[in-house]
DNA sequence: AAGAGGTTTTAGAATGATTCTAATTTGATA
DNA sequence: TATCAAATTAGAATCATTCTAAAACCTCTT
């Protein structure tokens, strides 16, 4: 579980990152960094947009993607490409690691699994390919929509 | 590699669940069938399309998304979903199974990598998922690129 | 206090893949 | 040949995302 002084030192990373490409971290573009450093739920854009308004009631969804723009260019956050639905960010964890994704109420959970060691090399060495990063997902049915097909059956 | 009559098996099998779905097997959707048994490109929609087209030019967008539906609902056809770009598809493969992704020119191979046995239930065990099927692409440059790269470095 | 010049923000338009819709065509069967 | 369901079509609708051009906002400088 993330403590207070974790998420206080990922909002500095996100913060240092957006000084040292030399933009300005206005209250919006703050609190858009603020809910990412916060939410374990993997917020989309429309998520962001609802919570920054709730601060800023002004805010365009165009200042929540383009700050979200420029966390991904500097490599601050984690952007879950969805053909089918909004994509979804992790800003706690911008490096690429594995998701468990409810198909049935799109919840999405981090998930611990180590990493084989020198992955990316082992396979750049059969194909030939310059690999950067990769994607992991798992999809099924989570522990609480399980329970309510269950009483669906049931009931 | 894909011989001949591995091509036609996996032919039949798709025709086998179209039948078993109480569709007809018309010479359109024969055609896309036939295009992604043979492919190992992973074309998207637009590429059937035009594919199709060639042998039927009077052929819609539609009724290509209409097969691929089909295939989609009888797990004849693997659905790789990107959000930036159009979805592709692998009829030689339609189990989950990890790919290899350019970034510059959107090729995609697939890749050999041995599941590790029982892993749906593990990861079930310890978050109480129930897992289905999961996804694993590996992102990075082709060979082919990597070239294009140095040459354009010292040309 | 005013103006200049750059950055940020905005509303709304544009884009593009996919899905939907309602009308038409097709093909098998009687 | 008439009937009827299934398949197909063109085009409209949808929806997340990106683009655009204008307006608002800062920070300096004078």
């Amino acid at each position: 579980m993330a403590t207070a002084s974790d998420i206080q030192q990922r909002l500095e990373e996100m913060r240092a990152a957006l000084v040292k490409r030399a933009v300005v971290i206005t209250p919006k573009r703050a609190k858009v960094l603020e809910i990412l450093a916060t939410s374990d739920d993997h917020p989309n854009v429309g998520d962001l947009h609802a919570e920054v308004q709730r601060w800023h009631p002004s805010t365009s969804l165009a200042t929540v993607y383009n700050t979200i723009e420029l966390l991904k260019e500097t490599g601050q956050v984690l952007e879950l490409e969805f053909s089918a639905a909004a994509n979804r960010y992790d800003g706690r964890r911008p490096d690429s690691h594995p998701h468990l994704v409810c198909m049935e109420c799109q919840r999405i959970d981090d998930l611990e699994v180590p990493e084989p060691e020198g992955i990316f090399e082992a396979i750049g060495a059969e194909t030939g390919y310059e690999v950067v990063r990769q994607r992991l997902d798992y999809y099924g049915i989570c522990p609480n929509c399980q329970k309510k097909r269950e009483s669906r059956l049931s009931g």
